[in-house]
DNA sequence: TTCTATTGTGTAACCGATTACACAAACATA
DNA sequence: TATGTTTGTGTAATCGGTTACACAATAGAA
């Protein structure tokens, strides 16, 4: 890789000049900038972005705080995030956390070593070391006076349970995510509103994780505690779909004997059949959008809202019954 | 974030006698070591990365070269990356290159930008720009000489192939990937010897694109081309599932009208009913070895071999018929 | 014409680490 | 005791950029 030196030797100037042409700042004769052109062209030189960060104690390298990437939620995310960034000339240091608070710290570390421009994070705690790099929190909001993009988790649990409560349901279960996830608990407070409302018994399920290898055993207990549920609000798709599975194989028919309704609208959830009726959560667009929001912070673009609120959104599959009027 | 100037000071010794201290390098004296040790305690000093790599020429980052996110296999394989990167004290750089080829070149670019320090990718022809860059190649096969972590997809294909040829196929049709993905070819070659040696007939069916966007518009162009396929040799679980549910749609019965096999084992292609028999690849193993073997290069540690091949696996679910024996 | 403002360019300090080199002290060996 | 080796430490150069500052040349204003 050329250097700025070799660049301003073969442009016959001085490095100064040369970075100047580099980042337009200055001024430079019209001479002197083709000369340096058609060096820069001619040794295919483009500037080493660590000697830049070093100076500017700011790379452009921004971190990507993931609780783990093999939950269906997060690539998505993970991709919407990377397009903006990318679109904006920022790169995106992976930090898949493993809902482990330790691996959290370490990556929060490993991005202020590297200069890092900002953070982007879906993780719970993230903002507490972070002095004077900006952090746009993913999904979950943590306080208010944060920088946000998420979706209406309230919002969310009210169109699952009045989905649900429309469709004649005898046993409702409410599957509750896990308590460190905030927005668990805005889901369940949104559902039961409607519940109560509409004068519907209710039981809880709590779950203890969202990871993926504890499927199976949730299932098996969700199972054993309420063997005659007829009506599931499960607190994603992955469940959901477990539990789906589960109750086919065990003769169950779906929806008529059990309907369920599962959140995000995970990619695969419109593959299977019946196809999940799902609350849609836009994880893509929840990516772009911090993105966006955290380039305009790390550049001290005017911003016009701290949090950004995306809608959630019903999608009607196989997996619930027929809409029952006149309720 | 302290420097290592605050700290020589506040132990009253020189930078240099620091940074032997942190590298473990040269002559240090006890007394001068515990007052370094102490200073960097109080100081709550860690190093600059960017400092380091930038003498270095070489940083603790290593890029990561993905087709598409989003696709599920990836995320997988990127969690095996990361987990053994970080294990070995390196981070990833994410570079999803949504097949597309500039965008590749822009992150090879991008990479060297930030003195990386090795490559790691499920891309195609990543190799061309880097020069003295160890590179590994996941998954995909380039050329002989080049280091790779990878699966025998001859094998999975004629493990597919057997699976469908001993449950009496009548009509199968064997899904073959993009043309640009090499594996592809070598699959369809295995399960095609298989066909031949079986003496079964069986019809080409070619996708153009694993993207996730895609399947709608193919699975609809399969139904349309093959109505009367019983068996499926599908070139991925995504499809596999979308044409078992647009079959369960039609009404037509899994596996008794029609039989599929899938490839690569989703983590949610256990959660349909019915499963989904399909091949499986080690997709986090595939990261983590391959991270280990470019870790193992970076840092001109021994290595055994330069291609590690891990093996397939067939995994039987409900969407593949009884084994028919004796034929 | 003289003075100031604008434009153009180079020199050198700086970012925060690593390390070659010089030098001194302590120790071992002959 | 003289000499060589090992140990311990500091100074300064270096990595590849950016930018403050100095200075010169030119343009414009008075």
């Amino acid at each position: 890789m050329a250097t700025i030196k070799e660049v301003a030797k073969l442009a016959g100037v001085s490095v100064a000049t040369v970075s100047r042409v580099l980042n337009d700042s200055g001024y430079v004769g019209a001479e002197s900038r083709k000369k340096v052109e058609q060096a820069i062209e001619e040794l295919e030189f483009y500037p080493n972005e660590v000697a830049r960060s070093l100076f500017q104690k700011k790379s452009k390298l921004i971190g990507l705080l993931l609780p783990d990437i093999a939950n269906p939620f997060f690539p998505l995310l993970a991709k919407g995030a990377e397009d903006a960034v990318n679109q904006l000339g920022y790169s995106l240091i992976l930090g898949n956390v493993q809902d482990d608070v330790e691996k959290e710290e370490e990556y929060l570390k490993i991005f202020e070593q590297n200069n890092i421009a900002g953070v982007l994070s879906a993780v719970q705690g993230s903002s507490k070391r972070l002095k004077n790099i900006p952090l746009v929190n993913l999904d979950r909001v943590e306080s208010f006076e944060q920088y946000a993009v998420h979706t209406n988790d309230y919002q969310g649990g009210m169109l699952a349970a009045q989905a649900m409560a429309d469709r004649d349901p005898k046993q409702v279960v409410i599957m509750v995510g896990p308590k460190e996830v905030p927005g668990s608990f805005e889901r369940l407070a949104g559902s039961i509103q409607i519940f109560k409302e509409r004068d519907i018994a209710y039981h809880l399920f709590q779950t203890t994780s969202f990871r993926l290898e504890d499927t199976d055993e949730t299932v098996e207990l969700f199972f054993k505690e309420h063997p005659n549920a007829d009506s599931v609000v499960a607190s994603n798709d992955v469940y959901a779909l477990a539990i789906m599975r589960e109750a086919v194989k065990r003769g169950i028919n779906i929806p008529d004997e059990l309907q369920i309704i599962g959140y995000d609208d995970m990619p695969f959830s419109r593959l299977t059949y019946p196809g999940l009726s799902t609350i849609a959560q836009p994880a893509y667009e929840i990516g772009y959008k911090g993105a966006q929001l955290l380039c305009n912070c790390i550049e001290n673009k005017p911003v016009k809202t701290k949090r950004i609120q995306l809608p959630v959104e019903l999608v009607l599959r196989e997996s619930l019954r027929e809409k029952v009027e006149h309720e």
